[in-house]
Formats: structure tokens, C-alpha cells, sequence
RNA sequence: GGAGAAGUGGCCGAGCCGGCUGAAGGCGCUCGCCUGCUAAGCGAGUGUAGGAGUGAAUGCUCCUACCGAGGGUUCGAAUCCCUCCUUCUCCGCCA
């Protein structure tokens, strides 16, 4: 959520940033604008009146102290209460239009994030050389199926397409993936949390996914919950409504959860294998942070993020996300692309992303200190390890002529007996 | 799932037969005094949000709201009523 006062002090600058984002922000600007004045037009006059209530209400006292009649006080202040009533319906009503309004607007693209749609993110650098092959390389449901590994066919038996059993030594492999990430980032002042997958309606405000990404969600109606879809929302909510401690700051999470995603108008987007599912799991990383420190935190998470795929032996390529692209909470995001050999192109694996003030905003997450406070803390998230993308991954480019996958050394510590081919 | 109890400021803890109680008292914290050092002692201060006015300005003045959240009753609610959330105890159930 953007800083009401931001957008009636400089509705220009505003006004122009939402554009970068190629967002029609006009409408809703001025819309906003006009519901400002409105709200604290009729906000000073509920405060008079309810000062002049205060105000009799203790002559009330005192005149029935001093046991004298305020009949006619107290009459006058019912009439009084009356108007206030009414005002204080109308106040709610242009508040809550007012908070609406305001829920819809996405964040403000940092100067750095490239203006335009996704055709505009910019690729900031590569690291490692894509592998030639002297045989025909597999994808990962060809890897995978003859060895039975993953299995699609009963995971849309039993949940619908988009559902997968994973099995054997993928069981492995993902655990490892797992333990070396979690080790790795709590080597790096990063505090392993277990978060609750379902969160109730205000995390998912407060993270701004509601109300942009509604349909995203799978909403659980008996209970007012939703699944959530990364454990950024949990790890976010966390603190919600706290007053950090600014020495605290940098405050570093890595959660790992089971995401659930619903890919509604993703229909025959990538439909084969555990690419994109309803279900995958996810090292999370978050941080909250000092304002003029996130852009430094935010170069130190993609470094981690690279970092790992250096060691897994992934080629990769660093995307600077076009502002257009980012979501609704992100000023700046960074994405982390693995060269998968038989879709002879590098496909999005990690994500990180700086939300600067708008989660903070929205769930009340500050900070204070000997900078003064309490002021709101910068929000950012990042994945550490797509589980079932990392996968994909690592079958296809340490692939064998023989169906088999090498395991990456880096993860042979965590893997059964140092396993150096998976699927044998 | 059933039956009870409770949620007050950074913390503890009064108030809860409605009226200078934004909130006693204590602890903590900040500043000052005192003191070989420390401790003790003395004095002052110490919430958040929104708004109006004012100033060149860190600001200042005033108003409003907030005693888990949201409604209601009343001239007036931390105090009465309703709904929800959370915590604790007992029973049941279970991993």
C-alpha cells in the first residue's frame, strides 16, 4: 500500500512512476485524491462534534454532581449524538472506499526496475556455459517416468492435473536440496522457520496478494483461511502489528512450506511434468530491514540465490524484472533463470524481490530506535530453492546417456550413501 | 467438539455497582542532581495514530480516537450488552 499522503503531497511524481509500470493509474489517482478531501472534510466535522460532546458531557457531570437539572443539556446532546452518528456512517463509508482504492494500487517501481512489460526486463549478466551433449538429452518426465520417479498419471487420478507423486531417490534429492539450503542460509544469520500454510485473510492483504491475486488462491470457505502460495506470506505476517527493535534490523528468516497455487489462466501453459503445479514446496528466504538498506540487502539475496546454483551446477542468467512484470508489492525484482537444455532456453527458478515500505505499510511492521520511530522497516523475499524447478534443473543437465542423473557434489553430503547417480 | 476463566501502556498490575482515568501503583527506560566506582537516593520526563492551526526549521499549540477487534446502549463506556479473535484450565478426541 502506498503512503496516503505521498500521493496527495506528489500525485505528479505518483502518477508517473504507475505509469512506468504501465499501470492506468489515472482514474484511481484522482479518484484517490478525491476521497482524501472528501474524508478529512468530514472528519473535522465529526471532531468538532464529538468535542463539543466531550465538552457538555462534562458540564453534565458536573451540574448532576452539584445535583442541578441538565435536562436540557442532555437533550441538546442527544441531538448532537444523532448528527454524529450520521457523520461517523458517512466517514466509514468514504474510509472504506477510501482503503479500497487504495488496496489496488501496486507499488512504486524503483528508478532501477526498466520501464515497460516483460519483453523489457533486461538480462544483467550470465554464469556458466550451457552443456553440449553427444546424445539426444531427456526432459524430466522422460528421466523420470521409465525409472519411476515421477508419477502424473496418479497424481490426476487422486487431485486433478497438475498433481504429481514424487518418489524414490527425487524424495532424496528434494530432502537434500532442502538440508543444504537451510544450512546455507543459517550460516548467513538466516533463522529457519516452520510456517503455517494456511493464513487467514489478513496475511494475505498484508502481503498484498489480496486483493490483486485473488484467483490465485485456494480459499478454504468453512474456515476463512487460504493456502498459501509461498511462505513469504507467513514469514511477512509474522511481525505484523510489532515494533522492531532497529539493532534488531536486518531481521532474516528462510521458511520452508508446501506452496498451493490454483494457475488460474495458466490453462496449457506448461502442461508436462511438475513444471507448473498446484502443489510444490519452497525454501523461502525474508528479510526486514532498515529503509536505506534494502537495496544492499536486496543484491545480497540474489547473490545467495546465485551462490546456489553456482554450486549445483546450474547455467544461469541474472534478469533485472521489467516494471511492468513486477507484482503488486515489489519495487524491484530479480529474477534467477536455469538453462534447461530441451526447452533450449533459461527458465525462471528463483525470484527475489524488494517490497520496500508496501508490506510493511500494509501490515503495520516497524521499527525504532536511535534513528527515532516507530517508521515503517523495508520488506524482502526471495526464493532459495523451487524445489520441483531445482529439480527439473538438475535432471536435465546432469543427465547421463543412460537415463541417469549425477548428483551435484555439493549435494552428495545430504544424499543416502553420498549417491552420485540418481535413478540407478 | 463440550464446560469455565481471562485479555488494560515496553513489562507487571489496579480500576470494571458508567462521569477530569490516556488511564493509580510498581518495574524498566531517558535526562538532571548526588556519589572514589557501582549500588542506593532525589527531581523531571517517558504510548500510538489521524486531523486542524502555526513556523524557514528539528518543531510548537490544539482537537479526535485507541484499555484484544468490531458493533450497540447512553448526554457520557476501560467499565453495561452482542459478535468475533486469542490465551489459560477441565472433559472428550487424536499425530
Amino acid at each position: 500500500m502506498l503512503d496516503i499522503k505521498l500521493i496527495r503531497n506528489e500525485p505528479d511524481s505518483v502518477r508517473e512512476a504507475l505509469r512506468r509500470r504501465g499501470a492506468h493509474a489515472e482514474a484511481a489517482l484522482d479518484r484517490l485524491l478525491e476521497l482524501d478531501v472528501l474524508r478529512r472534510q468530514v472528519l473535522v466535522q465529526v471532531e468538532e462534534k464529538r468535542s463539543l460532546r466531550n465538552a457538555v458531557s462534562e458540564q453534565i457531570a458536573q451540574a448532576k454532581k452539584a445535583k442541578q437539572d441538565a435536562s436540557g443539556q442532555i437533550e441538546a446532546m442527544r441531538a448532537v449524538g444523532d448528527e454524529i452518528k450520521v457523520l461517523e456512517a458517512r466517514l466509514r463509508e468514504i474510509e472504506a472506499a477510501l482503503e479500497e482504492e487504495l488496496l489496488q494500487v501496486p507499488n512504486l517501481p524503483e528508478p532501477s526496475a526498466p520501464a515497460g512489460s516483460e519483453e523489457d526486463s533486461m538480462v544483467m549478466h550470465h554464469w556458466g556455459t550451457p552443456r553440449e551433449f553427444n546424445f539426444t538429452p531427456l526432459d524430466h518426465l522422460d528421466l523420470g517416468q521409465p525409472r519411476d520417479l515421477i508419477d502424473m498419471e496418479r497424481g490426476a487420478r487422486t487431485s486433478g492435473s497438475r498433481f504429481a507423486y514424487l518418489k524414490g531417490d527425487l524424495v532424496f534429492l528434494q530432502f537434500a536440496l532442502v538440508q543444504f539450503a537451510l544450512e546455507k542460509l543459517a550460516a548467513k544469520g538466516f533463522r529457519p522457520v516452520v510456517v503455517p500454510v494456511l493464513v487467514r485473510d489478513e496475511a494475505m492483504y498484508g502481503t498484498g496478494f489480496f486483493p490483486t491475486d485473488l484467483q490465485q488462491v485456494y480459499h478454504i470457505e468453512a474456515d476463512g483461511l487460504n493456502l498459501v502460495g509461498t511462505s513469504e506470506v507467513p514469514l511477512a505476517a509474522m511481525h505484523m502489528d510489532e515494533i522492531l527493535e532497529e539493532a534488531d534490523l536486518p531481521v532474516r528468516y528462510v521458511g520452508y512450506s508446501s506452496c498451493f497455487r490454483r494457475e488460474a489462466g495458466a490453462a496449457g501453459k506448461d502442461t508436462r511434468g511438475i513444471f507448473r503445479v498446484h502443489q510444490f514446496d519452497k525454501v523461502e528466504m525474508f528479510s526486514f530491514c532498515a529503509p536505506d538498506k534494502s537495496p544492499e540487502e536486496h543484491d545480497f539475496m540474489r547473490s545467495i540465490e546465485e551462490e546456489i546454483l553456482q554450486e549445483l551446477g546450474l547455467p544461469y542468467r541474472a534478469v533485472n524484472i521489467a516494471a511492468g512484470d513486477l507484482g503488486a508489492p515489489a519495487a524491484k525484482k530479480y529474477d534467477l533463470e536455469a538453462w534447461l537444455p530441451t526447452q533450449d532456453r533459461y527458465r525462471e527458478v528463483t525470484s527475489c524481490s524488494n517490497c520496500t515500505d508496501y508490506q510493511a505499510r500494509r501490515l503495520k511492521v516497524r521499527a525504532k530506535g536511535e534513528k527515532g520511530g516507530p517508521y515503517l522497516v523495508h520488506t524482502l523475499n526471495g526464493t532459495v530453492v523451487a524445489i520441483g524447478r531445482t529439480i527439473i534443473a538438475i535432471m536435465e543437465n546432469h543427465q547421463t546417456e543412460e537415463g541417469l542423473v549425477e548428483t551435484p557434489a555439493a549435494l552428495r553430503r545430504y544424499l543416502p550413501a553420498g549417491k552420485e547417480f540418481l535413478g540407478a
